[in-house]
RNA sequence: GCGCCUGUAGCUCAGCUGGAUAGAGCGGCAGCCUUCGAAGCUGCGGGUCGGGGGUUCGAAUCCCUCCGGGCGCGCCA
């Protein structure tokens, strides 16, 4: 429990206490108040509005009631002293054993911290990326891909169930045409209208050609297109260019657990049977020889084709079916991420699903803003390949090629996708993304870590200590006001994970790391100047009798409270999926002519 | 025209679901540091929170309205 649920538990007490010696009516048990680290210094440790936000309920002056709590709180085991201010306001100041317990919650907890207990909280599906398997993933799906993904993880950390879902649109016009641009690329014809072009669809065709010339010779186009599909989604061996969309989900980090087809749902006969349900619920229409669905009816702004005249259902049918199906597969949330193109579908598919009787308040939909990239601040441009289209596995490659590290382009994709709010349009600038300076985040960020590692590392190397256990007597040591401040901020991670979880917004998850390492750095630039440090420096260590001047237990608390910041910050980085290096390349290999070649970065087991 | 998103420092964006003098990064200026790992640290300057009205002890946050930007409004998927 961080800091702040502590104080807030403190404070419920008091007022239950309050209200039972008469002081204030039991209205105010219930209510709501603010418990925060506040801003500036002089307002304490944590500040509280309580006595504000129960003015109403108890019917008397605020300043009144913060006397009452004031006098009460003061007494309290972790309180060190209570401030009245403003109009109400309650400043806390607390014992330094309040901060110190945090580092027995890290340690053990371990890995686990901030992780509520597994699948409590009901079984969710989040569907994602669901990209036509026509072509490449292109840079703005990788947006899809990584908020999908990482609200997932979040969901789990917050005791969801969780199942990842991939829609596959294989089925009706879209594959068809794909089908008939990739045997036109095979006979060197113009692709159909509004059909596939591209280098791509070329280099499909002449892989087909090569391996099904009989397939591509035989006019089965529902044949063609599930070869075709197949081929985008597992790639073609020996292809970069197609290297497979699941191939390019892989390298991001991202795993779905379930690829559902579109075209399945037709053969199983879903579409099929959800139509002659919402038949014979009187939910359809048939005007001019097409079926409507009377969506208005359930807060669409007009009526939906399911079936059209010429007999065929629409996509939209297929989608109701889809959501209702999932639903029925025993998910009780759905979450949907689209980008912001697909807005408009909204209002339908929540009719859609109010109109099965099911609870639309189960079903979320978030809509991705889009993504464009720049190079130096000016728009990007790359091959022709796909004209002005840019593919997620060209920006992968260039930045693990400049980086000289397979993951790296993943991890600066992710930090760059998960640090702005879902629902704001961002530019990515591929030149900073591909930087080894202190103006790439990313860098920053895992280099932030690294440290940490290094710090752990010299401890053991040099001096064979390994972070002790957890003890009161040593927690004890852990007394400067930035090591305390830091605790306070790694005790906010569970209620963070909540918060981000629950709110869907996982760049909260980033600035909190982004918050960490500044303040380490910050600290560990403030240590040097106080002329402290955490381990004895190699200068220290050059002169004779050094060990009988050095103060072991406080380098072993401060080992303490580095595995702290180390077992949170990697916490957080596995929530988001970046990497969290234990080293970073030196600089004199990245500089060398000597190593072209691309090899992961060995990094050491999870131990926490 | 209607619907969704959005407007906060020169730029890119946070702002813990209504709290105190609105924050960070980059950029600018002034000092300091030269390393337990190389991203340095500290301070300064920078704001009608798009405009106007309302709700209340209190609004960047909630409501109304106007203005600007993005996206969407197919018997396409």
């Amino acid at each position: 429990m961080g800091i702040e649920d502590h104080v807030r538990e403190s404070i419920a007490e008091t007022l239950a206490e309050l209200v039972s010696r008469g002081e204030l009516r039991a209205a105010v048990t219930g209510a709501k108040f603010s418990v925060e680290r506040p801003k500036r210094p002089e307002h304490g440790d944590v500040a509280t509005n309580a006595a504000l936000a129960v003015q109403k309920l108890a019917g008397r002056p605020p300043r009144d009631i913060a006397a009452l709590l004031a006098e009460r709180l003061e007494r309290r085991e972790d309180v060190a002293s209570v401030e009245i201010a403003g109009p109400g306001f309650l400043n806390l100041r607390l014992k330094a054993a309040a901060f110190q317990r945090i580092a027995g919650e890290i340690l053990r907890a371990g890995s686990g911290y901030g992780r509520a207990p597994a699948a409590v909280r009901g079984r969710a599906m989040v569907e994602f990326v669901s990209a036509n398997p026509t072509g490449p993933l292109l840079i703005s799906h990788g947006r899809g891909a990584m908020v999908g993904d990482a609200i997932a993880a979040l969901m789990e950390a917050s005791g969801y169930h969780v199942n990842r879902e991939y829609y596959i649109n294989d089925y009706g016009n879209q594959v068809r045409l794909f089908a008939q641009s990739v045997r036109a690329a095979a006979k060197k014809e113009e692709a159909p209208e509004g059909g596939y072009g591209g280098g791509y669809v070329h280099e499909l065709a002449s892989y087909l050609a090569l391996n099904h010339a009989a397939l591509l010779a035989s006019g089965d186009d529902a044949a063609l297109s599930r070869l075709a599909v197949t081929r985008m989604l597992d790639g073609v061996p020996g292809s970069r260019e197609l290297g497979g969309i699941k191939n390019t989900l892989a390298g991001l980090g991202v795993r779905f657990d379930t690829f559902t087809s579109e075209d399945s749902l037709h053969r199983w006969g879903k579409v099929d049977a959800c139509l002659d349900e919402l038949e014979r619920a009187g939910r359809l229409e048939t005007r001019e020889g097409a079926a409507f669905m009377k969506t208005v009816e359930y807060g669409d702004d007009k009526d939906r084709v399911v079936r059209k005249a010429d007999g065929n259902t629409t996509y939209f049918a297929a989608d109701i079916a889809y959501q209702v199906d999932k639903f029925r597969r025993g998910y009780d949330h759905l979450v949907l991420v689209l980008g912001a193109d697909h807005h408009g579908y909204e209002a339908r598919l929540r009719a859609g699903i109010r109109a099965f009787g099911l609870d639309d308040r189960r079903f979320e939909v978030m809509f991705f803003q889009l993504v464009s990239l720049l190079r130096d601040g000016k728009p990007y441009k790359m091959g022709k390949r796909l004209g002005n289209l840019i593919t997620i596995d060209e920006v992968v490659d260039e930045i693990d090629e400049a980086a000289r590290r397979v993951g790296a382009g993943a991890d600066a994709l992710r930090y760059f996708y998960l640090s702005r709010h879902w629902n704001v349009s961002i530019d990515i600038d591929i030149e900073l993304a591909k930087k080894a300076t202190l103006e790439n985040p990313v860098f920053y960020l895992q280099m932030g870590f690294a440290r940490l590692c290094s710090i752990l590392r010299r401890a053991q190397e040099v001096f064979g200590l390994e972070p002790p256990p957890f003890s009161e007597a040593l927690a004890e040591r852990i007394a400067h006001p930035d090591e305390l401040a830091m605790l306070a901020h790694l005790g906010r991670f569970p209620a963070l994970v909540l918060e981000a979880a629950d709110a869907r917004e996982p760049h909260r998850i980033l600035f909190f790391l982004d918050e960490l390492s500044k303040q380490f750095q910050s600290y560990f630039t403030r240590l040097k100047s106080e002329g402290d440090a955490i381990l004895p420096l190699a200068s220290q260590m050059a002169e004779p009798h050094w060990k009988d001047r050095w103060d072991q237990e406080k380098s072993l608390a401060r080992l303490l409270w580095v595995r702290c910041i180390h077992t949170v910050y990697r916490a957080g980085l596995r929530l988001l999926g970046i990497t969290a290096v234990e080293r970073m390349v030196p600089l004199a290999a990245r500089d060398a002519e000597a190593t072209p070649e691309l090899s992961p970065h060995p990094t050491e087991p999870d131990s926490d």
